[in-house]
DNA sequence: GCTGTCCTATTGTAGTACAATCCAACACTA
DNA sequence: TAGTGTTGGATTGTACTACAATAGGACAGC
């Protein structure tokens, strides 16, 4: 029996972190802009200390870089940063299937749920509402995930994800119409069905990394052609990830 | 060609970081303990908010876990922590080490570098000193996740390892012979020699996972003797890893 | 033993102040 | 013109103070 630790109220310093990070993430606040500690406070109405809080938590999230005495960017989020999102979120949330497998979670009840999640999809789909269709695709693969019983794996994907969702807003390149986002993850779900964690393990990576090859090697394109872009200055990367 | 990124001084607040962090790590604090802002910015002579900014940095590595007006305390340790943190740890190093492989990454520079940091563990054996042995210990793996080349993969990892440290440390339940410990990073580094991607990645899973078998069994067993021993409120738990 | 009410410690947030530092603009020199 | 000080404004880093909100324990009353 888990006991539930009813929701208490965020502090003001998360609301910060929320409404920036959700600010970064749909590119109201784009890659290299710097978010100066006194213009947000005035913004927001909230002291100086509080945003700083804010910031620090999301140089944590890799969201934005610091140094000192200069202050916080938004941080870049270059080609090569895309692969690594995908590549790392697809090692995870890979392993994280397998778990699930390994250790029955992917049951009927479970099944069942992920057969609600793939339902919202459609409907999304159906509609062509694709921030819909975006955020279910999220909670399915947040589910999903979920079923690996693996809290700390569980942590680190959802940091990764705040990553990927950042990816497919701020290059709106990745543009399958909805009936192949449909059929790829009713594809899955077959695959998931089975319960064979080796088989499952290889459908998940597949069905992760499978569109983020396009999105890479558009965003490739791109910085090619812009002069690296967004990338601002792709040697000083430091932070980024999870920290 | 790799522009150095000119080492800043770090900031008060990132040196309170790496205070508690360490102590954390060492025991010092133990799991459960209050960090007050008063006590500490008291006892570190700095401001309140300097360790406010500290203690929310370190709620994101997992190291405290913080909740509204009720202050922050040292996170729990428990076996089932133990056990995700290193399940999780051998499933990104054994990814590293098979993308150092795939890439041609362990040529013979990089031999010879992992070469040094073993010769630095058997050193440390000779010596029987074990302080030095885990550090060494972790410089070899640290280098050896480098070789990924995968910088946000590298971040989780470094991530990890701060908690594997921990259980080191505060579980002093891990007691191998000088010996043993040289011998299996020797058959490591064997296998790494070979060069072939999935080799080593099994490798890599064995060798991370093996030990930690033993850890947490014992803290299994002790928890069960005390009932849930450090655990405090293993139903509360929710922050813990990357954030 | 249970319930409700106070009291105290601590956090959450705001606001101010000032030193340290960065950076861009400017002036100076060769 | 190119390169090199110099300077001043903007911003961060840190400290300090203040106060409302809350948690959690002590205590009284039943």
């Amino acid at each position: 029996m888990e006991q539930r630790t009813l929701a208490r109220p965020p502090s003001l310093a998360d609301a910060v972190v929320a409404h920036i990070r959700d600010g970064i993430i749909r590119g109201e606040y784009a890659p290299g802009q710097p978010l100066t500690e006194a213009s947000l406070s005035q913004d927001l109405g909230t002291s100086r200390g509080t945003v700083r809080e804010a910031l620090r938590e999301l140089a944590g999230l890799g969201l934005v870089d610091r140094s000192i005495h200069r202050g916080a960017v938004v941080s870049a989020l270059t080609a090569r940063d895309a692969e690594e999102i995908y590549t790392l979120r697809a090692a995870l949330e890979s392993f994280a299937a397998q778990l699930a497998a390994e250790r029955g979670n992917l049951d009927d009840e479970a099944l069942a749920m992920l057969g609600r999640r793939l339902a919202a999809i459609e409907r999304a789909a159906e509609r062509a509402d694709v921030p819909a269709m975006v955020a279910a695709d999220m909670e399915f693969h947040t589910a999903l995930s979920g079923l690996s019983g693996h809290g700390l794996l569980i942590e680190h994907l959802a940091a990764i994800q705040v990553h990927s969702r950042r990816v497919l807003f701020y290059s709106d390149l990745y543009r399958p119409t909805p009936e192949i986002v449909v059929r790829r993850h009713r594809d899955l779900y077959a695959v998931l069905a089975t319960g064979d964690p080796y088989q499952v393990s290889l459908a998940v990576d597949q069905h992760v990394t499978g569109p983020s090859m396009d999105i890479v090697a558009q965003m490739r394109a791109r910085e090619a052609g812009t002069g690296t872009a967004q990338g601002l200055d792709a040697a000083r990367r430091g932070r980024g990830g999870p920290a």
